[in-house]
This record gives C-alpha cells, structure tokens and sequence, in this order.
DNA sequence: ATTGAGACCTGTCGGC
DNA sequence: TGCCGACAGGTCTCAA
C-alpha cells in the first residue's frame, strides 16, 4: 500500500467492533499511502490527505493482496476492500468482526483513545527493566495480568506473556509488584522478564518472515496451549498447567516458573 | 485509581 | 451424523 493511492474504497460491511467512521470513503479515495507503520498491535498508514488510518485485526481478521483480480469470489466477511493504483487489491478479512477501522486527523493520532495510553514498544530501548519495575511498582495483579496490560507494555498478547514468563523462569501468578524493589528499582526478575519478552517477540517476528511457516498453530510454543504435556526446559521435568487468569488462558511449568 | 467481570461475534472442536 | 457446550490469538465498559 505504501506509495500508492486509494482508487476505489468498498466497505461491504461497516459494522465492525466499532462502525466505520463517518465518510470512511470519501475521506480515503484519492488519498496516497505515504507509510505504513505499527504502535502496539494497530497499523498505521500516513496519508497524503494528513490524515491517519489506523487498523486492528482483533482476534481473527487478515489482509489478502492480490493483484489485478480478486483471486476468489467475495467471501461473507471480507468487510473492506481497497483498490489500489498499483494494482494491489487489499482484502479485510474477519470473520469475528473484532477487528476496527479508523481516521485520525492531523496531528491527532497521538491523542487517539487507542494509543494515547499505550506503554512503551516492547522492542525499543526505552522499554528496559527499570520502565517495566516502575510500572509494576504498585501493581496487586498477577503478573501475567499485567503483562497484558497495554499501558505497562505496548502490543504484547496472551500466547508471548506466557511465553515470556517461561523463558524468564517467572511464575505468571506472582504479584506484578514483586519484580520491583519498595523504591521501584528492578529486581534481578524484572531484568530477565524484559530479555525474555525481547527475545519471544524477536523469534515470532523471525519465524513469521519466513513464509513457509504462516500459521501461529505451526509454531512450536514453549508453554501455550500445551497443558499436560512435559516442559521442554532441560533436565525440568515438570509438567505444563492451565489456568485462567483475567478470563484468558495461561500456561505456565509450575515447576521451573517461580 | 485500580481491579475483576462481562460483553462484543462467529467459527471450530471434542464429547455424547 | 448431529447437536451442544467450551473455547479462541483482543479490547472496551461498567461496577465495586
């Protein structure tokens, strides 16, 4: 999409987690793709118009490209479709409808209700053991919990916070405080939760480069979705747990995550 | 202010 | 084979 132009906008079905905005056509079409970028989980595409489209997938939306013509006929849930001038034909898909589009205008996007309160980028510097202490410092969560918290960090989900907390060797049923000293300071705990987050999200960034391995399922997780089975630490031993933590699954070795 | 519970919507899978 | 409940990768709102 970047560098080309909207040609033709076609909103199937403008009643996604949240409805289209007002004018989601008009307000695109001519527009051009000046870049597309990503703040936690949303992507952004800059446009030429000044103004920002802003794209979530929730929980089970993609984009199809296909170029020239639509390589199937249409399917029930493809919501959005964007005709671009390079010829790509970009397809929003979601069948749940958790997934959300939006426009922000100029010089707003900061402000946006969906990223205004946004921690920091997991993989940035900024986003080291001394920000995730602090943010933890007063926290009375599970530590899992907080990991899912947006705010405390940007753009991690429910599969890596499991992940992490097992490569970090953490029990995700710990208070979030206990990674930090009284004063906020990092304990040894929170300096290797911050490696282990960097390292889980670094390995899905490479596993989903390479194209012969698309699906999450294909992926070989450490802890997630594996309940019953042995933990794949060496020389553990222990045994993979589910629990439900704040409505959602977590997978833990209760015998390496402390 | 923080926390937990429930809501949103549809598809898939396992058990009976 | 068919039905039914449980569960799914994410926010967002409301009430305590």
């Amino acid at each position: 999409m970047a560098g080309a132009r909207f040609d033709a906008v076609i909103a199937r079905r403008p009643d996604l987690r949240a409805p289209l905005p007002r004018d989601f056509v008009e307000r695109l079409t001519g527009t051009t793709v000046r870049a597309v970028t990503r703040r936690a989980k949303y992507l952004v595409a800059e446009l030429s118009s000044g103004e920002t489209l802003l794209m979530h997938l929730g929980m089970s939306g993609w984009f199809s490209v296909d170029h020239g013509e639509p390589s199937q006929a249409p399917d029930p849930h493809d919501h959005v479709v964007f005709e671009m001038s390079s010829g790509a034909i970009v397809t929003f898909n979601d069948p749940r409808r958790f997934g959300s589009m939006d426009l922000v205008a100029a010089g707003h996007v900061g402000d946006h209700p969906a990223l205004s309160a946004l921690g920091p980028e997991p993989l940035s510097p900024a986003f080291d053991a001394h920000a995730l202490a602090r943010a933890c410092k007063k926290k009375t969560i599970a530590l899992k919990v907080a990991l899912l918290d947006q705010r405390i960090v940007a753009g991690l989900g429910n599969i890596y916070a499991s992940e992490a907390l097992h490569v970090a060797r953490l029990s995700p049923l710990r208070r979030a405080s206990t990674i930090a000293t009284r004063t906020g300071l990092p304990r040894e705990s929170a300096d290797r939760l911050t490696a282990a987050i960097k390292k889980v999200l670094n390995e899905a960034i490479a596993r989903a480069a390479d194209t012969t391995n698309t699906s999450y399922r294909g992926a070989r997780f450490r802890v997630y979705d594996r309940e019953g089975e042995p933990c794949r630490r060496p020389r553990c031993g222990g045994t993979i747990k589910r629990v439900e933590q704040a409505g959602r699954s977590t997978f833990y070795c209760p015998r390496c995550q402390r």
